[in-house]
DNA sequence: CGCCGCTATACATACGTATTCACCCCGATT
DNA sequence: AATCGGGGTGAATACGTATGTATAGCGGCG
């Protein structure tokens, strides 16, 4: 067990080459003859040779790492991340290790400037910064990131902070799908649960989908059918009760989230709405909460795979050109029960 | 932009010291004097200076990096990693920053000795290995890893294979508890959904907990009274109509995972029975589906974040003491309204 | 026949840190 | 009074890799 770690000086030696041609030989070096890099390859396995990834990095002066940054501030004892970005988690492992990156992980919660260490200690060559929604506070950080010269990718609504890449979902046509959807099944009186206030960019831009959807069918948005909801069971069930209270009659329910939604379907439930009969509901997120409710509940899905590869192209884009350009991934909206015609 | 990044060379010419002085001075070596390191400290600060964890990690022998590794054959797009897994993440990486170490994180899919390169190559110090189940298949795996001396700890029942420490829930405890609860609320006739084939090892410890219950309360456990559920919606479902098929009566179930708990809720209710009046219903993990679901499931609750800590805990116990031993966390029973009491 | 250009390899070095050893200064001991 | 000891610091070095530069071999051309 005490036996030393194998270096490129003892697969040199096995193979009867020098040090650098190793080196030269796995990392694919066109200048080694095919012959050379056999048996170079050959002596590496025979000694389970890895090649050292703190000298490399030394060496090279990167360290083909990206660093993932959850910004979470609501969620104190951490249980709650956004169940979309754990989604993404997969597709974004999977990318970095198919284009030679691995991925570190972090919250944004301990120390204030942690987000800087990963670049200024070479731990990681780039950053992906995931937060719910408001990016506005933190804004002065991004400026510190750039003013270092440290890449990054965002995810969220760019419209509100232009400064850095983004990738998100586009989150306007999501609105105007589900909005749309609910038009054509008949709905005429449709509500919209979840906040148009700043603090949710996503929000704000699912809602502007609804108004155009309306708008395109020759009709105008009601602020009375406007309740305001976070993304929480009980912040959907208020939302009801809110919608009740004003006395606004409604045939359908455009939730901009998932679990709002959900509060909402329960709250209908209670008073014996018949859902889809008497009110129909399309959520936003399609968490899996979202296909084992019942009725299962017609969402528009984001495509978590498309995005975590997404953030990672673009941060190595960055990394690697300099520059990259923003992305806007297309939503796809899917039926389930909770929205049926009647 | 083009300015170099300082290194203590900087650091030791601005505080009036030579390099090796900043380098005790960084990592709390009491030979230097308090007032040297207040400068050293100051000049670091004043520059920005970062310890390049590179040349660190190669002069060191180590990374102070842990590697978590997900072992999901079953999930081929990736989208499903375990949700209790996910919740883990957030405690881990917690725990991690607090011990002074970064969390990289992989799947084991893409290349089948991917798991040695993390400690091979020095990019982590030790890994977590996360997996569903079964480990009976990864044996070999394992000797390999021990072989080498590669630190490592893992997640599961401890029972099936004897190999490193393991951190798993008391998942007997959880079953007895959530059996004697439904005994207390008057049940007699208590389904299991879940299999006791090897392959969910949780499930088989679930399913010995059930059967002490019983025992405990003077019964025995009935063989016409278990239906094989993997967790998954539609095994609740298909277990229910194996159950019914049978034509043995229940009053209850125990589902050893809310998936599948949930499953069979909903096949339940499309068949007219009423939860929790005629059937009562107590699943396993505590999802987050399982308060959104109506009724709300009652489950019995792992400690996610005790989990992380605990592995986390382990793993760096067995790379700094050398060994680390095996812990087992107490479940808590969650009750909700698909279990009340008529 | 000598020189040129090209290919394949070796030699030398730098990356930034942590540590071993030597050193110096100053107060205390013999 | 000379030496000893210890706290505090500096000089030198090694960690393992990647790369710029030099060198050996070798075929072709004038």
């Amino acid at each position: 067990m005490t036996q030393r770690r194998p270096t490129s000086f003892d697969i040199a030696a096995l193979a009867g080459v020098s040090q650098p041609t190793v080196s030269r030989a796995l990392s694919g070096n066109p200048s080694v003859s095919a012959e050379t890099r056999a048996r170079v390859l050959a002596a590496a396995e025979e000694l389970h040779y890895k090649v050292d990834k703190n000298a490399s990095g030394l060496r090279r002066q990167h360290s083909r790492t990206l660093a993932l940054l959850f910004f979470e501030e609501r969620s104190v004892d951490g249980a709650l991340i956004n169940p979309f970005y754990l989604s993404m988690l997969g597709p974004m492992v999977r990318k970095c290790a198919l284009c030679g990156y691995d991925l570190l992980i972090s919250f944004q919660q301990l120390s204030s400037d942690w987000h800087v260490d990963y670049e200024d200690s070479r731990k990681a060559d780039g950053i992906i910064l995931l937060g719910y929604g408001d990016y506005i506070e933190y804004q002065p950080l991004l400026e510190r990131l750039v003013e270092r010269g440290t890449h990054f990718v965002r995810w969220g609504s760019a419209g509100e902070v232009q400064i850095g890449a983004t990738v998100s979902s586009d989150n306007e046509q999501g609105g105007f799908d589900a909005t749309e959807h609910l038009l054509q099944g008949g709905r005429r009186t449709i509500a919209f649960v979840g906040t148009a206030q700043p603090g949710y960019p996503e929000f704000l831009d699912r809602w502007r989908g609804y108004c155009r959807a309306l708008r395109a069918s020759g009709m105008e948005p009601d602020e009375q059918l406007r309740a305001d909801a976070e993304p929480s069971e009980e912040s959907g069930r208020a939302a009801v009760a809110e919608l009740l209270r004003r006395g606004v009659a409604f045939d359908a329910i455009f939730a901009a989230s998932d679990v709002a939604a959900i509060g909402a379907m329960h709250a209908l439930q209670t008073l014996g709405r018949a859902i889809p009969q008497e009110v129909a509901i399309v959520g936003f997120d399609d968490i899996p909460a979202a296909s084992l409710s019942s009725p299962p509940l017609s969402t528009v899905t984001q495509d978590a795979r498309g995005a975590g590869e997404a953030l990672v192209d673009a941060l190595i884009e960055a990394i690697e050109a300099g520059t990259a350009k923003s992305r806007l991934l297309p939503v796809r909206l899917t039926v389930r029960e909770s929205s049926k015609t009647p």
